[in-house]
Order: structure tokens, then C-alpha cells, then sequence
DNA sequence: AGAAACCGTAACTACGATCGTTGCAGTTTC
DNA sequence: GAAACTGCAACGATCGTAGTTACGGTTTCT
């Protein structure tokens, strides 16, 4: 939802999109666009001018923006669910198990987050105009 | 959580445990216990014996269950965010999104079940007798 | 036969996260 | 001064998970 924005970002990127527009496309409401674009101006990928005119835009070039970017700016529990309170320390099992899970998990994540690093907006803005083409002579 | 109950299963696989005894360790209670195995017997992991003297065991040997076993017989959802509903199709971003971003996520959770399935529940075991041995001497 | 110790399952509550809406304050432009 | 924006807090709806209780079925032990 966050990639979203960034490629209707990245796709028209010579003027601004208002948080209305955005909202538009996603089937949303402004207000929730504006809770996610937040997040990604405190991570410094896009940026905001307030009142009449306004809108958002991107601060890096979209090549230089990966799928990671947004995921780490937006995502904020672990993917993979930890036990919800502590195992029973006096289980031999138990008093190791919370250690040795989170080796493996995070290992699994650094993988995913990997795969996500390889993709960049404009690639996604290809994809897009690319699917839109052969839309147009389908 | 599962895969805290099958370590502590190939950890005494001479012997069958009771949903209580799981739950003692998990901290948790035995009909959620239940719940979670029922989930694994589904996927032919474990087995099940009723009645006085019953419990769970293992269908394979440790080394030939993998973390993905688990992780896939226990979680349904998709661990990315898809969109809540369907974007707007009348908007070019709006129309191919859906689509172009289901085939980078897939992507994504592949990298990190190919993780998962690197591990098996034998490795487990013999980190946490590492680890308790290593306790034993400190 | 009857009690005891198991699993199997449904129903219900509690909790937290996410989504969505409304309302209002602040800022810039026309 | 009105209009068009962002920024933000508060509130309610919804949903998945965790946890509990209750009850029924099965096997073993005495």
C-alpha cells in the first residue's frame, strides 16, 4: 500500500499528487494515505508541501528507492510470530528455545528483506507501463 | 510455537508427550497445545494416540522436518500486506498494481521459506543440548 | 464396571492491530 | 477572506490470535 503510493509517485513525477488522488486510486481516504506518506517522510523517501497547491513527491530518484525502503518505513512487528510471553524456564527445552528461534527467524527475514532490496520503485513503474501498453493493443 | 512443541517431541521421541506437558513448557494451556498439533497432524508431522497413557509423536524423524514443514502447516495469511480491497481500476497505477506487486512479494516469501526449510527440527534439538551443556559448565 | 487420563472440538471472552471516519488546527495560494 | 491542502488526535468497526470453559469420545488401569 505504501509501494503504491510510491509508484503513482515515481509514475508522475514531474508535479504533485495530492493525498486525495492517492486515496483515489487505492480506494481509500486521504486521511489513511496521509498516516502511511507520514511514516515515509520520517524516513526520508518522500516529502510534502502544505496548503492550497500542495502535495507530495518523491525525495530520491524512484531507481534509487527499493521495495525495502517502504517495507522498513511502513512494517513495523516481525514477520514471523515469537511466542506471545515467555516458556517455562525450567523445561530444558523451553529455557533455550526463545534464543534459538530468533537466530533462525531473523536469518529468514534478512532473507525476505533481501529479495525485497533487489526491486526498485522504477522497476515497478515499468512493469506498470509496460502491462498498460499491452493493455492498450489487447 | 510449533515448532517449540516439535522440538521438545524430537527432543524425547522415546517416549509420547501430552498436550499438558507441551503446555507446561510453552507456558501456555493444553487445549491450544491441541489446536496447534491438530494443525500438524493435518500436515502428517506428528500423530496422535487417545485415551489413558496417550499423546503426540512424530510421523518423521527430526531430520527430515524442516522449519517450512511447520511454518506452512501453522500460518495461513500471506505474510506481506496485500490490499485490504481492490484498488481503482480506473487509475493506470491502480489497474496493474494488484498484479506486479503480488509477483515481487511471492518472490519475497519464497526467499524466506527456502530460509526456513535450510533448518530442520534436529538442528534445533542439538542447539538447545549445545546450549544446555553450555549452561551445565557456566 | 467404573474411574482416571488422555485427545477432539465447539463456544465464548479478551486483546491488540489495522482500517476507516470525523473533526479541527495550521499553512499556503488565489 | 475563501479555498485547497497537510497534520494530527480521537473514536468506532472489524478481524485474527490467545486463552478459557465445557463437554463428548477413547483407552487404560484397578
Amino acid at each position: 500500500m505504501a509501494i503504491h503510493a510510491l509508484t503513482m509517485l515515481a509514475r508522475w513525477d514531474d508535479r504533485t499528487l495530492t493525498s486525495a488522488e492517492i486515496a483515489e486510486s487505492l480506494s481509500s481516504n486521504p486521511v489513511l494515505v496521509r498516516r502511511i506518506l507520514g511514516n515515509l517522510r520520517d524516513a526520508d523517501l518522500v516529502w510534502s508541501t502544505e496548503g492550497r497547491g500542495g502535495g507530495w513527491s518523491l525525495v530520491r530518484r524512484p531507481r534509487e528507492i527499493t521495495l525495502l525502503d517502504a517495507y522498513a518505513a511502513v512494517e513495523q512487528g516481525p514477520v514471523l510470530s515469537r511466542h506471545p510471553h515467555s516458556p517455562n524456564e525450567s523445561c530444558e527445552v523451553g529455557r533455550h528455545m526463545r534464543g534459538v528461534l530468533e537466530t533462525e527467524f531473523l536469518d529468514a527475514e534478512r532473507a525476505m528483506e533481501q529479495r525485497l532490496a533487489a526491486t526498485t520503485i522504477a522497476d515497478l513503474v515499468q512493469q506498470v507501463l509496460i502491462a498498460e501498453r499491452s493493455r492498450g493493443t489487447a
